[in-house]
DNA sequence: ATTGTGTTTCGACGATCATCGAAATAGTGC
DNA sequence: GCACTATTTCGATGATCGTCGAAACACAAT
């Protein structure tokens, strides 16, 4: 995971409505929800979602599998395990330990 | 640790220059880095650094602390922890252990 | 082929952002 | 007070974003 990457996917997370996706998104689980779905849960237009679920898709975030005349979208989990990773390890590995952080000056 | 909360500060992390100016102070631990000090590391004009500075505290991922007339700033590792957390949380509490995960229909 | 439903693309709008240099401010020391 | 350094604010520019309705597209059933 390299540092353009997380930014990504950072900003990707860091708008509301595509937080609310997303989290409602992972909240259904493996099995994932149609697109019409997650429209009816939060009640924002088809349009709108569809731009907010295609940029979580550009960044990995989220998966799409076609059923018929309807797509299930799913919270790619890895991806955000990853993330996760990334802001622990850059972040927290040798600062969220007081009594490793403090050796210099 | 509100879902909007949330969203400003993953908004905040989500741009590659003030991850960057993060990730340096995060690194820095406890004892913090002279504005003039992530310039020089980082390389970008001051102005600009102030401003992305100025997002990040904003938020609440970095405090600032005067020492004379330099401005030490620190990453707020409580907030990175409660970010952290929350995207654990709603995203993976009930989710990435597949055995809990599909319950409903 | 036509109809119907689910979803995306198009086009547009105002709003916010990222970047920078120049100018202003905050604080120290004389 | 004056000079000096560290940092922020101002102002401007181009770029990107978020939002929406209308129209187009994909797929299935008849």
């Amino acid at each position: 995971m390299n540092i353009e990457q997380a930014a990504k996917q950072l900003e990707a997370l860091g708008n509301p409505t595509r937080l609310e996706v997303y989290r409602t998104l992972v909240r259904a689980g493996a099995n994932g929800l149609a697109v019409s779905s997650v429209q009816q849960k939060l009640g924002i237009p088809a349009s709108t979602l569809s731009h907010h679920l295609h940029r979580l898709i550009l960044t990995g975030l989220v998966t799409q599998e076609r059923q018929a005349t309807t797509l299930i979208c799913r919270a790619n989990y890895p991806a955000m395990q990853g993330l996760v990773g990334f802001l622990v390890d850059e972040c927290c590995a040798d600062a969220c330990m007081p009594s490793a952080a403090d050796d210099a000056a």
